[in-house]
RNA sequence: GGAGAGAUGGCCGAGUGGUCGAAGGCGCACGCCUGGAAAGUGUGUAGGCGGGGAACCGUCUCGAGGGUUCGAAUCCCUCUCUCUCCGCCA
């Protein structure tokens, strides 16, 4: 969420921002003219209220000196004033209401660096801070080469067996995958793998957040209140619950409405959850397979910060997630998301795509996320500068996954499968799978 | 689900109608003390909003909303959340 203060001083640069957001029509006009009256309203009120409590307090001096005629003129002014006062105030709460709500709709603005473009195909291709083509290349595993023709995950040989996408259709509908037996434990496998690494060599706090959230934690995430139909919800007694589209929003939320000390950034959450999208737009891309399913699991990287830690906490977690896959042996590009393709909340986004030799394309496996303080500003999140008295600032937050599991075990089955349709495990993974070489072999 | 207790500043905790944005403690900052540090000691230390170049001034906020009152942290109503006990339960 932007602050309106920033807007009142920077509108030329709001608007140039915003022009550079797909569907976005909002011009800085319009909110500073809400603000304006926004303004004119609390300073009568604040008026009011003045000589209401000088009133009062005169009252109760006035009644202290046994001065009654006094104590009566007195209170019959102030009745006056209580004519006008609940209204000012009324007129107050609804204006802020109108702002906070135009401002709550408002996405985020895009760092300098970040290419200006209307969708994907802006999208530029990212190396690494010092990076080149060729260090970056050094870096990633290489596409695997294939003596055939290599399937799409849910036509391998061990897929077919135990990737079930009949019967859960007939308990959930479509969108919906059962996996079984080695499939199975492959899936748990890439999801105990990435959340010990990033704990042991990259510092996350290992969280089990709740996976039910209130609306305020979603609106915190700025997943509401605009894409409300893109989410589960449960009922819950008057109110309901959202199933989490990403562990993003708990474990973002775990710093709401507190101030932090400095000492303490920046924090590290990093949770293995399901998650739930409804994905109402995305009707008729990639129905088959297990790609874009309603409940998957994923492993999500935030973190908290100062604002000067946030650049270059971006970097360090774009690494923490391409690690993940390098230490699987699964080629991968990274791109920079231009301006038209980036989300709601996010003022810079790396995308890690992971090579599909069975679609022979490259597919999002994570998106890492630095906000600047348009999550913190959402959810009251501030913390403390050390040293002489400051005011709070709001911190930074970033959010990345690391990576979605359902689609690395798509990754691991296309790049490993062999011809006879087994696939090979990953010696990373090994240990997760007792030892095992290889699964769906004879 | 039933019964009871509670929600106050960065944290803990006092405060049952005016002089309370709020005692005391912890923490933190600055100073004294010290060769340096610890200990000790003194002072300071909530946030939002509006106005102002600033110093500062005003206003709102003691879980949230509403009410009583000239005046509410304090009284009344509603809601939310937390804790304890009982029941149920993975």
């Amino acid at each position: 969420m932007f602050d309106i203060k920033w807007i009142r001083d920077n509108p030329d640069a709001f608007d140039q921002a915003m022009s550079q957001r797909k569907n976005v029509s909002v011009r800085a006009s319009d909110l500073i003219g809400i603000d304006e009256r926004r303004r004119q309203i609390i300073s009568r009120l604040n008026e009011a209220q003045e000589k209401r409590n000088v009133f009062s307090k005169q009252i109760g001096q006035a009644k202290a000196q046994k001065d009654d005629a006094r104590a009566a003129e007195l209170m019959a002014e102030v009745a006056r004033l209580k004519e006008i006062i609940p209204a000012g105030e009324a007129e107050e709460r609804d204006v802020e209401k109108e702002l906070r709500d135009a401002l709550s709709a408002i996405p985020n603005m895009a760092y300098d660096d970040v290419p200006v473009g209307d969708d994907e195909a802006g999208n530029v291709e990212y190396f690494g801070p010092n990076g080149s083509p060729e260090t970056a290349a050094k870096a990633r595993p290489p596409k695997p080469v294939f003596a055939f023709a290599p399937k799409e995950h849910f036509d391998i040989g061990v897929a077919e067996k135990d990737m079930d996408f009949e019967t859960a259709a007939k308990l959930s509908g479509s969108r919906f995958v059962i996996l079984k037996g080695q499939i199975a434990r492959l899936e748990r496998a890439l999801g105990q793998f990435m959340l010990d690494l990033h704990t042991s060599e990259f510092g996350y706090l290992e969280v089990q957040p709740p996976v039910l959230v209130r609306d305020e934690a979603m609106f915190g995430t700025g997943q509401l209140p605009k894409f409300d139909g893109d989410f589960f919800f449960t009922a819950h007694g008057e109110n309901r619950l959202a199933l989490i589209p990403t562990a993003e929003v708990p474990l973002t939320n775990m710093v709401r409405e507190s101030i932090l000390a400095e000492e303490e950034l920046p924090l590290r959450f990093a949770a293995l959850t399901s998650c739930f999208r409804s994905e109402a737009g995305s009707a008729g891309r990639d129905t088959r397979g297990m790609l874009r399913q309603h409940q998957f699991n994923k492993v999500e990287l935030v973190s908290i910060t100062t604002p000067e830690q946030a650049i270059s906490e971006h970097e360090r977690m774009l690494a923490a997630a391409e690690t993940v896959l390098q230490r699987l042996g699964l080629h991968y590009r990274v791109m920079t998301l231009c301006t038209g393709d980036m989300g709601f909340g996010a003022r810079k986004t790396y995308d890690i795509e992971v090579w599909l030799p069975g679609q022979d394309t490259y597919r999002e496996i994570s998106s890492v996320s630095v906000c600047g303080d348009f999550q913190a500003r959402r959810m009251e999140a501030r913390y403390r500068p050390a040293g002489e008295k400051q005011a709070p600032r709001y911190v930074h937050t970033l959010n990345g996954s690391g990576t979605a599991v359902g689609r690395c075990l798509i990754a691991v089955l296309e790049n490993y499968q062999q011809e006879d349709g087994s696939v090979l495990i990953p010696e990373a993974l090994q240990p997760y799978m007792n030892g095992l070489t290889s699964i769906g072999g004879r």
